[in-house]
This record gives C-alpha cells, sequence and structure tokens, in this order.
RNA sequence: GCCUGGGUGGGGUAGCUGGUCAUCCUAUGGGACUGUGGAUCCUACGACUCGGGUUCGAAUCCCGACCCGGGCCCCA
C-alpha cells in the first residue's frame, strides 16, 4: 500500500457513514425542535482567531499553514470561536438572543487514542447574547436531550467559574488565568507551588482550595460562606433551581475550570462511560468572546458534543435501506432502464452494469440483500407488465410498473 | 512527549523455537449452468507495513521508521 489515509483520519464506509447521519439527524431534529438555526462557517480560519483567546501555547496542536498570499491559516480546532467570529462580523446588530447550532469537522494535532482523532466532528449549539441562568439552563438541558436521542446517557458536572474569579479579582489577570490551568488539571501541588511563587495572600489560598474541593448538594451554602453572597453565587442558585425544573440529575462540582480564560460563569462536563481515558462527550459554559474580537462585549453560553465519542457508545441501528433491483435481458436492456427511471420517482432503484447475464443479475442481487426484483423481459412487455420477484418468500407477481412503486411504499 | 501490546492477499487466519512454490476460509472478476437467487465446479486476482542489520538462507531473530489498539500527558 503506497498511499494511506493521514495518521488520525478516517474512512467512513456507507454502513458506517448510515449510523452517523441517523446520529446526526437526531441531534439535528433535537436542535430545531428547541428554535435553533445551522449555520456553516470556513474549514480554515486566519490563525489568530484561536491563538487570541488561548494564546501561543496552543499552535502545538492546530494545523496551521501558510497560504500562497503569505497567510496564516489554521484549520479549525474547535467552532466556538468560528461562531463568535461570525457574529462579530456580521451579526452585531441583530436581534438577541441568536441561537445557532453546528455540526462540523475539526482538527487538532494530536495523539490519536480510542476516541480521539486528528479529524474529529463536534456538533454543538451556541445562545450569543445571554448569559443569564435561563439560557445556562436551556443548553444543559438540551445538550442532555440531545444525548438521550442518540441513547446516551452521562454524568452532569456543573460549576461555576464566577464564584473562583470573584475570590481572585484582586490578583493580576495573568496570576489568574495561571491558577485556573491549574485548578483545570486538578494540579493541587503545582497551584501550591505557584501560589508561593506569586505570595497570594493566606487568606485567598485558603479559601481558593477549601472553594475547589466543593461538590455536591451543600457546594453552594458553603462557597456562600467563603465568599460571601456575591452575584455569581445568586445566579449560580438560580441556575440549579432551573435545572430542577427540567428535572435534570446533576453534581456541582465548583473544581470545573475547563482551563479557559474566556469563560466567566457556568461551566459543565458530561461524562460517560465506556470510553477509557476520553470519557467527556460533552462541555460547555457561559463565556465572553465578542470583544476578544473587536466586537461588543457578549455574553453567550454554549456546548459541544464530542460526536465521534457519541458514535463509540450509541446503539443506534438504522434499518437497512430497501433497495429494489431492476433486471433484465440482453434485448430488454433499454426497456429495463426506462423503467428504473420511471421506479425511481418513488423506490430506491438498483440496476446493473456490469453486463452481467439475467441469472448472474439475480445472483447479485441477492448478495448485495435486495428486497425485491423487478424482472424486465419480452415475456412481461409484451403483456404490458414487469415481475415483481420477492427474494424473501420467492414468490412472483405480474404486475404494472405503477403497481410496483405501490406494493413496495406498502410495505 | 512517555509506557505497553500488535501489524501476513480486500476481510479473517495458519506459519513466527529461522530452510519445500507462505496455509486455509471468505470476498471479488471471468466461465460452466444459456428466462429465475443463496449451491457446486473450473479459473483468475491477490499478502509477509517499510528500511536497515545478523545469516549460506529471514514472515520468523535484532534495530529504526510508519500505522493500529490500550494506558498516561494534554484536550483551547
Amino acid at each position: 500500500m503506497e498511499v494511506q489515509r493521514p495518521r488520525g483520519t478516517r474512512d467512513f464506509l456507507p454502513e458506517e457513514m448510515a449510523k452517523r447521519k441517523n446520529v446526526e439527524n437526531r441531534m439535528r431534529h433535537v436542535a430545531q425542535h428547541w428554535g435553533y438555526g445551522e449555520i456553516k462557517t470556513p474549514t480554515f480560519e486566519h490563525i489568530e482567531l484561536f491563538t487570541l483567546k488561548s494564546g501561543e501555547g496552543i499552535l502545538g496542536e492546530i494545523y496551521n499553514f501558510k497560504d500562497k498570499g503569505d497567510r496564516e491559516i489554521a484549520l479549525r480546532p474547535e467552532l466556538t470561536a468560528p461562531v463568535i467570529r461570525m457574529y462579530v462580523e456580521e451579526l452585531q446588530r441583530s436581534a438577541k438572543p441568536l441561537k445557532f447550532y453546528y455540526f462540523d469537522n475539526c482538527f487538532r494535532y494530536e495523539r490519536p487514542q480510542k476516541g480521539r482523532f486528528r479529524e474529529f466532528f463536534q456538533f454543538g449549539v451556541e445562545i450569543i447574547g445571554s448569559g443569564r441562568p435561563e439560557s445556562e439552563a436551556e443548553v444543559i438541558a438540551m445538550a442532555v436531550e440531545m444525548l438521550k436521542s442518540a441513547g446516551v446517557q452521562g454524568d452532569i458536572h456543573v460549576g461555576n467559574l464566577g464564584i473562583v474569579r470573584t475570590l481572585l479579582k484582586d490578583l493580576e489577570v495573568e496570576h489568574q488565568s495561571r491558577i485556573m490551568r491549574y485548578v483545570d488539571k486538578k494540579d493541587d501541588k503545582g497551584l501550591e507551588d505557584f501560589l508561593d511563587h506569586i505570595q497570594a495572600p493566606d487568606e485567598i489560598r485558603g479559601k481558593l482550595f477549601r472553594l475547589i474541593g466543593l461538590r455536591g448538594e451543600n457546594a453552594v451554602h458553603e462557597a456562600r460562606e467563603l465568599v460571601g453572597d456575591i452575584d455569581a453565587i445568586k445566579q449560580f442558585e438560580t441556575l440549579l433551581e432551573l435545572l430542577d425544573v427540567y428535572g435534570l440529575e446533576y453534581l456541582v462540582d465548583l473544581g470545573i475550570a475547563r482551563g479557559l480564560d474566556y469563560y466567566t460563569g457556568m461551566v459543565f462536563e458530561i461524562y460517560c462511560e465506556g470510553l477509557g481515558a476520553q470519557n467527556q462527550v460533552c462541555g460547555g459554559g457561559s463565556y465572553r468572546l465578542a470583544q476578544l474580537f473587536g466586537g461588543e462585549d457578549t455574553p453567550s453560553t454554549g456546548y459541544a458534543i464530542g460526536f465521534d465519542r457519541i458514535m463509540e457508545i450509541c446503539e443506534v441501528k438504522p434499518e437497512a435501506p430497501r433497495r429494489i433491483v431492476v433486471v433484465s435481458f440482453d434485448d430488454t436492456r433499454k426497456e429495463a432502464i426506462v423503467i428504473a427511471q420511471k421506479l425511481r420517482e418513488q423506490v430506491s432503484v438498483y440496476i446493473d452494469v456490469m453486463g452481467r447475464k439475467f441469472k448472474d443479475q439475480i445472483s447479485h442481487a441477492n448478495t448485495i440483500g435486495a428486497s425485491h426484483v423487478v424482472i424486465v423481459g419480452k415475456n412481461e412487455l409484451d403483456a404490458g407488465k414487469v415481475a415483481l420477484k420477492d427474494m424473501k418468500t420467492g414468490e412472483q407477481v405480474l404486475v404494472t410498473v405503477e403497481e410496483v412503486a405501490e406494493r413496495i411504499t406498502d410495505l
């Protein structure tokens, strides 16, 4: 084999594509029913779009290149930034909120593993113009429903970065980011060393460690005792009430940080079993990116589902498409084409292009799993009809072309 | 970037304590059967991932690369 597909990429054969399309359509269906409109952004963007929000550090994971005009281009590693870029570029004056969904491929230069590829697919939604608890609850509920539509159920972890950020607000911005990164990695040792390094006040230090360790039902109460009755906590409480209204089960986890500077309020992650180390199938939260791209400060909320990971664990089995094969003899090939064309207005029709003999055509129809065969022969044509053969029962009836479509679509 | 297991025709495999034309199944093309399928028979096609090394001789042993799986790191 001289040429093979690049590492971390995949080919999808018809059987697999049928499954993927099926799941994709289920998720689309959910998004449509929640009133979201589909959007599509370019496969590649200027690299600054991604370095701006995440720093130079991510360059190692980005597929980038210089185009012939000497522009630094990147294959998108995710879709939130492109969506917000699109908003800033052409939608800032439209009625809020904007509710979008997308399904597209993304690219990251990482070591391939189970549920991790260099070209992978994300299904995501964004609400632009609202970071209120109502939209936070809505996206979480929608994420759950999307997963459910694919037959997948996971554990929801919900946190709020506003609480930790309020605690850290007097520190340098750069230090805040570093701290959030340590929190995200759950690297307590590194965090401790860093706090030593910047000589953080003992009070903040103690509260920080207790805060990010808070889990479960009493987490909000304990957080309030630590940092006072701040807005972030009020908002978080409202969110949790709404999640109850949606009937969701969740785990409060104030240790979720998502490592990203632009997340500002709620953050959530959904985990599933059966995926090894890549058990996170969905992540999202409230963020502020617009002003970073030159727009007005605009609160937004969204999430992205790791579509490939869903495909690893979902058990959707779309039924095989029913296929009709039109078979003919050497002296009726042209008539068969005409009849196939007519049938295609109603059903999916497969016709021999190998110049096979009659018997081999039937044999081939059998190997590709045809449910019915339409036989176009002299005898039938003389009677103005065709023979419809049921490949399962072997029964064969003489009918008109119109009747074929009726009988098939009836099944 | 690190650790670990593995790569034999399109798919699945035997061989892998070095030595006959590399085994078998399946799939695929052609043919027999000449207006009725899954069978059978004949025939064709087709592989030791790649590159070095050891050896008289390597699919087999050694090294490296590439790729796949699993576990880490990371995951914007």
